[in-house]
DNA sequence: CTTGACCCTTGTGTTACCCAAAGGTTTTAC
DNA sequence: GTAAAACCTTTGGGTAACACAAGGGTCAAG
């Protein structure tokens, strides 16, 4: 099949599945005529396993790994149970963070709810944020984000 | 003050300042000398508020646009409230699909516990993965994700 | 044979910064 | 007094996972 094809039958954009290929996670062979990619069933199914990994949080780079290893011969399931165990608790940070983050808005909304807007005085820059507490900043310093699927943009 | 000064009053670094200058959320002025920002109190202030905005889910540009519309005299109040209000379900949608990520890999390590690890055979990648449920894909398409603050590598 | 529908590659944009390089400045120490 | 440490500046490139537009070849239908 080609890549359109290939891309229907696992619910993603033709463009995803270029960019699977251009990392390195799908090896599709050429037509010798026109050099259109050539996908085969295992590979639709191979689509369909990233897919399953990156709705568990693997990133590409990882899914690669993952890939390379099996297509190597060797069991990845090891290296799957690890990255997963060191994974979860990331998750579970960030879901608390959001947690933290949908409490402020809720009650910034509530607390607002009869304030009045007040144009800013020169010294105010908008009370409704204003009046917020400063986010707590130990010694503040480096972050990085996990890897989580992304949504609708 | 000089942007290390000001950085670490707010507990950012050096190059969050700059890069807050270089997006247009900070106005500095140059010392005629050398060329280097001064920032003052105010400034101190106004990258607070940055701050705070941030952990309440806004991003750098929306950030700028309730800074301009303060630095114009007008109360930006209305339009935060509009954003806020806007992006909460954002984050709740977000909340729900982490939540659901969290418990599919508790699943998948509860489920693997006494599994084999079956070396790949030529048809499985996988077992871990691939006897996991395909993600529901409606017409599948476009997402989006929120503006959340960073973490911690 | 001419559309329209696909295919290809290459390059740019997105988000909020981080980091390195090359070079001027200021502060500190001896 | 001066050399080194510590900071400052700008420029440019990198990150994650694609989306999208451009320029151009290919193919099946009418």
């Amino acid at each position: 099949m080609k890549v359109s094809e290939l891309a229907k039958g696992a619910g993603v954009t033709a463009e995803t599945v270029r960019h699977y290929v251009r990392e390195g996670l799908l090896h599709p062979e050429r037509h010798p005529d026109n050099g259109y990619q050539l996908f085969t069933q295992v590979d639709l199914e191979r689509l369909r396993f990233i897919q399953r990994a990156r709705t568990l949080g693997f990133g590409v780079a990882e899914i690669r790994e993952i890939l390379d290893h099996a297509d190597h011969g060797d069991s990845p399931c090891p290296m799957v149970r690890d990255l997963l165990a060191s994974r979860l608790p990331q998750i579970h940070a960030r879901i608390a963070e959001l947690q933290a983050l949908a409490e402020r808005m809720e009650q910034a909304l509530e607390t607002w709810a009869g304030m009045p807007d007040g144009t800013p005085d020169g010294h105010s820059l908008c009370r409704l944020i204003e009046s917020f507490p400063e986010p707590l900043r130990g010694d503040a310093k480096r972050r990085a984000d996990e890897h989580a699927p992304k949504e609708e943009p």
